[in-house]
DNA sequence: TGTTTTTGTGCAATCGATTACACAATTATA
DNA sequence: TATAATTGTGTAATCGATTGCACAAAAACA
């Protein structure tokens, strides 16, 4: 039924031996016109097709590289996963993808699963929680090649292409001074994470670099949910004097900002400014669009995978290498 | 550098053959206690991994399946592969991924280089573009599962997990008929593939059903992006007799349409409902939250894997089966 | 004590390729 | 014409596991 046909099989029907057959259809320059040709029709005729497996096997290379993300269906991940499918694809490797869920412990599995499939890189966007790197250093110990996208830890030797956090939160900060806004409050997330800790440290600097002391009342750590924002917004308003303009570090704190600001007769962005991050696909068709910070995650995957490929095979000639992608402000109604 | 540690490293260092130490960890019953005992230990303590390209080979089982979607970073896409792969990752099975971009010979190509790498199944959705089927054909006498997901051929022997078009259609229009709606316009998508002729038929029928001529004028087929929609909502308002209802066969069609509304001048719900297709993370962010037909990607995913994972192993035993998931309006402002 | 079972390992083939080395036949060179 | 170089294939090892068969030693049984 499974018609698998090998080397063997042609090497029988021509009365030749696999290792002949083997170098008629990889070209070489020993096999007689002749044979290479009888092979080459006969191996159609019989439609054979190369066993990688077994050349993964003998080679050492499986063609495969691994990729782990918290969640794939977040459109940020997805994106960049597809900037690695589209570079790493024209190479012929194939992408292995897995998911986090954010755990620690989840993440390690999946490596190591993913290492004893004997995958040639893995590619990752370390979980919130995961503290710990000794899965990683593992990754690297086996001299496979490891690179972190978006989210880092720092190992010695595993390079990175990572946003520029910090330019982004300074960015959308003096975006907002620049347009007068006096009270610019911010929906931080999770500060452990090196990315909220500098779009924070960026807004802080932008409001000091422009003569403004940040304000600790102004500035709420929440996750990234529109709840979360709603909630976070509320708070601000109540505030003997509220902030004119919100910086928010996630797409969804600023959409349940702007929901709740709207349902409570505020109008945006003439009584409250209000400035997103990741440009998520939802922010240009909300009503307002929201401003926000693109992260380029097509080209974060599309570098991410570049580094592999420019790592694969050199064992150790390669040296850590990080990219930073700049920052892009989308400016949309919701501030201007 | 690279410590790859075979079982042979571990028989060398405890003058054992590899075939003790193979049957040692698999926890073969001729094995002495104390041996296996040994061989654990040495083989923690020398940080074994088994390769399992090897074993794939021996058992001719690779522990990978393909899935081919159009693009992975479309939110449907990428739920219904987080559906696959936390079905799957459980069992032990790794998923690849690759796109078609919507085009028949990539979808091919990819295809042959799945089964090259000797995935155990391939789950796919076809792209728009695919008229011949032969490469589908090819997995199916090759003996590898596969199983459509949302957009299928038939084939005989193919299972699929699809949404009921039909009665999605047919609900929608429903809905807006009871809301008191008379003159009902459909945004229709390329009718030549199946989910779309069947979104129309359904709407058609529901018109029928409750003493409804379908008018031809309002029914448009047009792309799904929001740049369509405008156009189509543009021409149908420009009609001496315009709709009160729009059920548009997509999401970002409505969008559209909502939005050129708004900028007009018509207020959604009083003037015209509206209802999409497939309940995009964006809609319910909307101002008006749309209404939409939600198509469950996750359970898809889930009912796709499970599929695949029936018929695995078991060469003929298993039939031709299909699932065709139930509609789901997700009643919101916009016709309400 | 002598035979039969059971236990614990080793030998060697296998999965499907690649490739270093060997060698006969042919051709080129001196 | 003798020798060297080239050409075309075959032999066998290898990648890292698994597993049927063989067989010695130990245990059980008569």
């Amino acid at each position: 039924m499974t018609n698998k046909t090998t080397i063997y099989d042609i090497a029988n029907r021509l009365n030749l031996t696999a290792a002949t057959v083997s170098r008629a259809l990889n070209n070489n320059p020993r096999i007689s016109k002749a044979t290479k040709k009888l092979v080459l029709e006969t191996a159609r005729e019989m439609n054979y097709e190369p066993n990688k497996l077994a050349l993964a096997l003998k080679k050492g290379r499986s063609n495969n590289v691994g990729v782990v993300v918290p969640y794939i269906n977040h459109s940020f991940f997805s994106t960049i996963i597809r900037g690695i499918e589209e570079e790493l694809h024209p190479k012929g490797y194939h992408v292995i993808i897995s998911q986090s869920h954010e755990e620690e412990d989840r993440e390690g599995q999946t490596i190591k699963s993913l290492l004893n499939a004997q995958v040639e890189g893995i590619l990752i966007s370390v979980s919130r929680s995961t503290k710990n790197t000794e899965h990683l250093n593992e990754v690297v110990q086996k001299g496979i090649p490891l690179v972190f996208f978006d989210r880092k830890k720092d190992i010695n030797g595993v390079s990175s292409v990572i946003f520029d956090d910090y330019q982004g939160g300074y960015q959308a900060t003096k975006h907002l001074i620049e347009l007068g806004c006096s009270r610019i409050a911010h929906f931080s997330g999770d500060r452990s994470l090196e990315i909220y800790q500098d779009r924070y440290q960026g807004y802080v600097s932008a409001l000091k670099d422009h003569g403004k002391e940040p304000v600790q009342d102004l500035v709420l750590e929440i996750r990234s949910t529109a709840e979360d924002g709603i909630q976070a917004i509320k708070s601000q308003m109540a505030l003997k004097n509220p902030p004119d303009a919100i910086f928010s570090s996630t797409d969804y704190g600023a959409l349940g900002a702007i929901t709740w600001l709207k349902n409570n007769g505020f109008n945006i962005p003439s009584d409250i400014r209000v400035v997103g991050f990741s440009n998520e696909p939802f922010t240009e068709f909300m009503d307002p669009p929201i401003s926000s910070m693109d992260q380029s995650p097509l080209e974060m995957g599309r570098k991410a995978a570049q580094m592999f490929l420019e790592q694969v095979g050199k064992k150790s000639a390669w040296k850590e290498k990080r990219i930073v992608l700049p920052p892009n402000l989308i400016v949309r109604k919701s501030s201007s």
